[in-house]
DNA sequence: TATGAATGAGTGTTCATTCAT
DNA sequence: TATGAATGAACACTCATTCAT
């Protein structure tokens, strides 16, 4: 059943592909784009993949597979709230970092998915998002209390880190682990670290 | 030389086609689709547009530029840095939440455009960041000493913001002053305000 | 709505495709070879018709058409079933040798079609079906009884007259009104006249 | 030299191929699907068979083989005309009858072979048509004259016997050995046995 | 004897775009 | 100002077939 050799042509193939949909994009992508990629023939692009949709698949599920796995590990025995965020954080922006490609396949491409396909990725997000949910609730009750709604605040410090792919260079002057601090400092005590009391935030145009 | 039917009708079609380019995406969307949409006929859109691309740019700009002028009107006399970056943010977020489509396709399909048509929409992004990192910039020798880089700062709050039209719902429980609230003091204050000394945060993946 | 220009080409597309659909088969024969045919470009091909599949509809769907109408036409006003049993098959076996490649496109692409397309093709075949049927039963009434089952009856003349774009040469020494009445003659008199009792067919393998 | 093993293999996948190919056509099928059908891998179909014309060709040769050779059996002995070609035309529907699918095959697909494989099928057809003929100029000796053009006869009668994959079902009311007797009974005296002289019969559009 | 891996050629179809009117 | 007609180029995908093993 197992074929380590098909495994790793399989292996090749979607990090090729990875790499011309995260420079191109999705759609913009042909197949044979791909083909001459990886070095496959067209034809035999189809010995490996069912479609193109399924190579996308792939592509998002495996890694969104190994992202879990590690933030699971990176999470494993340890109870302290702040702790456990800095390791979820740091958990996806260094997997994120050293797979830009991937990672912005899994961020940017969500949508070209369709049917079970998206079904399947759009269980493990689920999945993932409620461990970060948890870590806020957890966050809440040992610092609260929070200063903000806890799905807004999940879903911004997604955005913060899923927007890296639009201006961040691995191998530019800030590294992963600055990063990761940087982004963890930003969501746990702000930019400057104001206590920001309903009172002084200016209301709407006004003063 | 001005033409306000040829102007409207143009505006109809843009929006239309921003519409469509939101829901189904710019590469997916054919100019059919686009033609059908906006009830011209294919032939038509070309009246009004020299191509898809420019289609898109012409969405970009315009939306871009309105929400630039916003931001000039937000700020116009305004010294205080904390109330600057809260009217940057909010006029960011209100457009977005008034234009989802628009901005979707504004953040969405910023690799869709080539040449000096791509050129033009950097061009305006850049003077859009400048803007804000003079803010950070100030808010910096009025509330400093910052806790993280600057550049990092300035991207992660664009993601926080750009990434909303990945889930978030201008219709639904939170409205978008809330959601502006909420960015802002994430931003200055953190989710549950720690003062996060340097030393407080784990190194990798020590306690 | 009427558009004459249109009708005309798609006309010409019809009986070009007929044409190369008897030669060569419908599964045989690929778009490139219909455009080619017809001298529209393959694209060109699309702005006719949906798909190659409605290209088969159309042909069967029309010629079908014609000769119910046909047939309608020759047995307005006709009472005798003999009569009435010559002008069914003179109709069919008369468009079929000045249409040939329609009808073998009628007669052998009969199970190329799908869905919609290929029931409403059917009901067609029914509904002229039950017209034959039904001029049998009148022959049995006047002249029966029968030597044999109607539905059988039917089909086998069915058979004779579908099965001539294998052999049959519009062109050749045999005139469509000598096939007719031959075929005519076969069905209602037997090759020989031999009237044949139940008794005089030997049994099985048996004298 | 001969090898059972191989030979009994190359049987089962004749027949799946044939079941296929009646199924859903020759053109249509591809050799994956014979593979799957058969139970061969894709590769060792081309261990029994050069390609996929000859195996449209094997099952047209061996068939029509058989066919030829029952009939030569049926025939053997037989003097009287009538019993002889009732003999062929039983010979004929029993075989299709207990092998639809190949024949089918046999009278569908037979302008899907070319050169000499056509060759060889369409000289076994001359030669099967050629008994039938000189059948027919017995009867017409023995019971003549004829009412119709010899080989329109025969052509009529072919078709009224390779038509039935169109509509015959082996299981349904109508038995093989009825289904024989009735062709032969109309062939021989006509659906319901009138005496057609040449005067009867309507000319044309005149009564 | 049998097959997994691979491919060149070709399939039906869609695309953005043009142009005569 | 607007469109029906038309097309070259490209698309995702399938095909019969080969060959090393």
């Amino acid at each position: 059943m197992a074929n380590p050799m098909r495994d790793q042509k399989l292996d090749t193939l979607l990090s090729s592909a990875a790499r011309v949909f995260a420079q191109h994009g999705y759609h913009q992508t042909s197949m044979r784009d791909l083909a001459r990629a990886s070095g496959i023939s067209l034809a035999g692009v189809y010995y490996y993949v069912r479609s193109k949709e399924e190579l996308l698949y792939l592509i998002q599920r495996r890694n969104f597979e190994a992202v879990i796995a590690g933030m699971r590990r990176a999470l494993a025995g340890v109870t302290n709230p702040v702790e456990r965020l800095y390791r979820f954080v740091d958990n996806h922006l260094d997997y994120f970092a050293t797979h830009m490609a991937e990672m912005k396949v899994l961020s940017h491409e969500a949508g070209a998915l369709t049917g079970d396909l998206l079904q399947t990725v759009n269980d493990m997000k689920r999945e993932y998002t409620r461990v970060l949910m948890d870590i806020l609730a957890e966050l809440e009750a040992s610092h609260g209390p929070a200063h903000l709604n806890r799905r807004v605040a999940a879903y911004s410090l997604f955005g913060m880190m899923n927007w890296i792919y639009n201006w961040y260079d691995p191998l530019g002057d800030v590294g992963v682990e600055l990063l990761s601090q940087s982004v963890c400092r930003l969501f746990l005590g702000g930019y400057v670290g104001l206590p920001v009391p309903e009172s002084s935030l200016p209301q709407s145009a006004a003063g």
